[in-house]
DNA sequence: ACGTAAGCGAGACGGTACGTCCCGTCTTCCA
DNA sequence: TGGAAGACGGGACGTACCGTCTCGCTTACGT
């Protein structure tokens, strides 16, 4: 039972916020991260400098938070059958990975992810890891119903489904796109992983 | 007969541009791209700002520059038998990555890799896109030798090798480690590779 | 009958008036008026920065009324004999500065009152005028009573009194004190005075 | 011997500083020093603020430095005879706490000096004593020619010259000017004094 | 041998953005 | 209605960085 505690005093004004993430996405269209000044968001948002600051501490959190604000939940109803499975999960994650948003961020905090940094031990454990969990509960399913070996490392074997996807996604710019990669990957794996 | 067009004045000396690639690559691995300036670099160095302008056209240009110069040739002679190839490169790679500057150079590029700038543009093509070339060699040759599928996709195999060792080295702080990941994923693979 | 006009609503909290102004003086003191903010003086007393603005209509307003508050009643009884008028009316002014509201408070606003702002010129109607105005009429009685000469200009005689005692005070970080100080310059300045 | 000790690198452009002073009068003169602003200055000098910033710590200790960058020397040649001595002193300190510079930048200082700030000190030492010196020397001299009484305190007798002096300065907005102030003080201040 | 063209360290310069602070107002809820 | 809390627009402040420039000095080369 969470009552939503009131804060004291007066409350943040959600068309500010509203405001601010419009008028970042719209800069980030017109003139790219770098060309975006924080001076620029407050005056297209109609809104104050301080206003954004109270929000967000820096401009590369805002430009992070409101571009992977709108990070989709994920959840996988198991079908029984574990390639039809994947190759959901694959299809979801890949266009994840291609909507504006999320495939803009996760590249940017590759490097936070690796160093460790609070920020990307926050994008990892939040974004990064109850997806892995959920693959990783559809494999270890799959071995449990016999229709994968029984020594299949579970780890090992999600790496493998998304680092190719990742790797091609970070890759796009210079790789033609296959569009049933997703299912020669998944049909390569699966031969090796069968029972 | 004056082969090298020698230019008047005093000559550039050498170990000044040594210094400065010696700074980059120190700062880009300590606090990455972003955190870099030029004035650091030039403190670091113990050289002027305007001897690496002279170098250089911008900050850019130079980061690009040394990343390029950090390439270490890249060669392999197959043994003939593709899973010893295999473990081979994936063990050089993973060494690659590991060691301190690589290792902590490549995550702060990939966001450039992906947004396709000049910068992640010239390190996909200079540093990543040789080695998948050399992968993918090894790969045709056991298929042409027969040791792997006709139909394999070297393009897809390559991802779903270098997919997993890239995604392991990434999440690295929030992973056990697992001296055998190599050897369990290429037999994984070869298991639905092989002919 | 209502002799004082009753408000309707809620009554002023007089409480709230006297912690602002508390934290007026001590912040005045601390810190002087440029580095005070609002902020701070609502923070230092507890209270909200509506609660001041609802009271002065500006952080100026709201210093000028403060400080003018803090003058206690100037009076002086006669005794009838010039030089121990000076010397009480000296020691108290002394004794005004050294006190540690007063003293800090008035080196703060010397430059205010030079310039004639607002605040300068309301300090000096409030505060320094009428402790001019009464020495000016000891100094004119005695001269009444035949104790000082007939042609001695009052309003120098009383800068000739107070400048050297201010000025000793400002100066008091630099100079080794002189207790006797009153002393001699009383004495020194009914030398020439006297009738 | 002292040779002008060349500082290493790009000396600093005497143009810029004399337009950001030239820039810092006007401003302050059209609209004070409560709307001036340091952007205002660079644009106005045509300099970046950077190069305000790099010869002023901040806009405080620009203000101050240039007002009072033009304070003339002070020198006198005593007549031998000590009311002329005193007249012309203290003609030429009022009209040096009437000069615009001096005389705005004084009572700005006074708190400075008074609480013993550095910038007080600075100014005290350098400004303030060396004047007080020089009138304490022309006393000595008098008394030591028998022209002031054998008892005299010569701390105390600037004390009585200079603050009468000071403080009708300060008081300026709110009195009416006397030309013959100067006279009536010495005049009555020599009664006493002479021997 | 000596002048000259260029390299060099140091650091000033204009410009642009950043993130902080403060003022005076406004908005919410509670007493 | 008063009051505490705190958000809001506006605007100044002081800092950091970029890429350029200007000093005085040093280093080679060519005559």
């Amino acid at each position: 039972m969470t009552v939503t505690q009131r804060r004291a005093g007066r409350p943040r004004d959600e068309s500010v916020s509203e405001a601010i993430s419009e008028a970042v996405l719209g800069l980030l269209a017109e003139v790219g991260i770098r060309g975006m000044s924080v001076d620029a968001v407050a005056a297209r948002a109609g809104v104050s400098k301080a206003s954004i600051y109270r929000r967000w501490s820096s401009k590369e959190d805002l430009v992070i938070d409101v571009i992977g604000g709108l990070v989709s939940r994920v959840e996988v109803s198991s079908t029984g059958e574990i390639r039809a499975d994947l190759l959901l999960v694959l299809g979801r994650f890949g266009a994840f990975l291609s909507e504006l948003k999320a495939g803009l961020i996760f590249p940017r905090l590759v490097g936070e992810v690796h160093c460790g940094s609070d920020l990307g031990r926050h994008y990892a454990e939040s974004v990064i890891l109850p997806r892995r969990a959920l693959l990783a509960g559809l494999i270890a399913d799959a071995r449990e119903r016999g229709e994968l070996r029984r020594d299949l490392d579970v780890e090992i074997a999600v790496d493998m489904l998304t680092g190719p996807v990742i790797l091609r996604n970070l890759m796009g710019a210079f790789r033609a796109a296959d569009p049933a990669a997703d299912e020669k990957l998944v049909d390569a794996l699966l031969e090796g992983w069968r029972a």
